[in-house]
DNA sequence: ACCTGAACACCGTTCAAGT
DNA sequence: ACCTGAACACCGTTCAAGT
């Protein structure tokens, strides 16, 4: 039977579900999807690629959300972390993809995130790096939660009862973004 | 003769000017040294600690900068970035060993960045969130600049002149970091 | 204490040759 | 068009044994 596109981006995202991001070779996908490790790269030209787009696949939940520029940021910063901690390693797959240029979808995220900075004032110069700058956040938050999740999922039963000092990932993740956002909006209307 | 881990250390920075972080690797470092890759693991646990050890080398520039908070964390950002744009592909080192927690030096400069924010009047429950995005800006930024300046030295000559729409790195970086410093202020005096 | 030699268990990628 | 088989040129890490 043929192997497709689909076939082996599903296959790896179980792959990555399972093992995580470490134990996703070429190799051990082949073997997974029982073909030689040469089939793989008559549908990919590289790992890279591959990688992307599984990262792609990982943010197919993440959407355009509606309203005012505020909204949208707060939304899709929400959106693109719930999409990353749904997978093993999600943050750290969709952030090495994002910086190789890989994923489309971070791409069109990126553009909607442009799109927000310009309605709330921001050059168009600008706009962009206000835009990338939302992006390192959410990135960079996420993968240092999900690393710490990971690691404390592990060696559970040992540690302490509620965690150290009231930790809510989710309040003090929107204490960025807000600070982001306040940010954006102090920077809106800066003469080029 | 005896290796220490600064010769160590000393031969991985120059593997990694020379030839990028793609081609440091344990049995390259040990060719280089004439040793034995075994050798290596008598001076440094694994690969990332010793990666960890070569981030902290790059990282030596960084000082801690005198003034008002703003011109502190302004300082530490620009500091950092020219730090990181000093060694072939060491904004992506050092994002990695600060990601793996291997970075002596990247955790004091979080510490100055704690201490900036705190300040700047940011509860102490936010101070660290505050500095971690920072680092996360600087980085994501830092990375993304660096792979680019690296992408067009190869292919040089063919490119246009000016480069596109005047792009000036500094300036677009410090753009964020006043974006990061006016979103600190709006945010401070937060009750906890 | 410090290092060698050799092994273990892998990698990503290419490419002639097959169907 | 799509895939196999086999090779090429590597990896990180471990560990008995040597000095």
């Amino acid at each position: 039977m043929q192997l497709h596109k689909r076939d082996v981006v599903e296959a790896a995202t179980s792959l990555l579900d399972d093992y995580g991001i470490a134990d996703l070779s070429m190799r051990r996908l082949a073997r997974e999807l029982e073909v030689s490790p040469g089939a793989l790269y008559w549908h990919f030209a590289n790992k890279q690629q591959l990688l992307g787009a599984v990262a792609d696949r990982v943010l197919q939940p993440v959407g355009a959300p509606a309203g005012d520029w505020r909204t949208r940021v707060a939304g899709i910063c929400a959106q693109l972390r719930d999409a990353l901690l749904s997978h093993t390693d999600g943050a750290e797959l969709v952030s090495a993809s994002f910086a190789a240029g890989q994923s489309a979808v971070m791409a069109d995220v990126l553009g909607r995130l442009v799109d927000a900075a310009v309605d709330a004032g921001v050059a168009t110069a600008n706009a962009e790096l206000t835009a990338r700058t939302v992006v390192y956040y959410v990135l960079g938050f996420t993968v240092d939660e999900q690393s710490r999740r990971q690691w404390d999922a592990a060696g559970a039963e040992l540690s302490e009862g509620p965690s150290l000092l009231t930790d809510d990932p989710g309040a003090r993740f929107d204490f960025g973004v807000q600070l982001l956002i306040e940010g954006i909006l102090a920077r809106r209307a800066q003469r080029v």
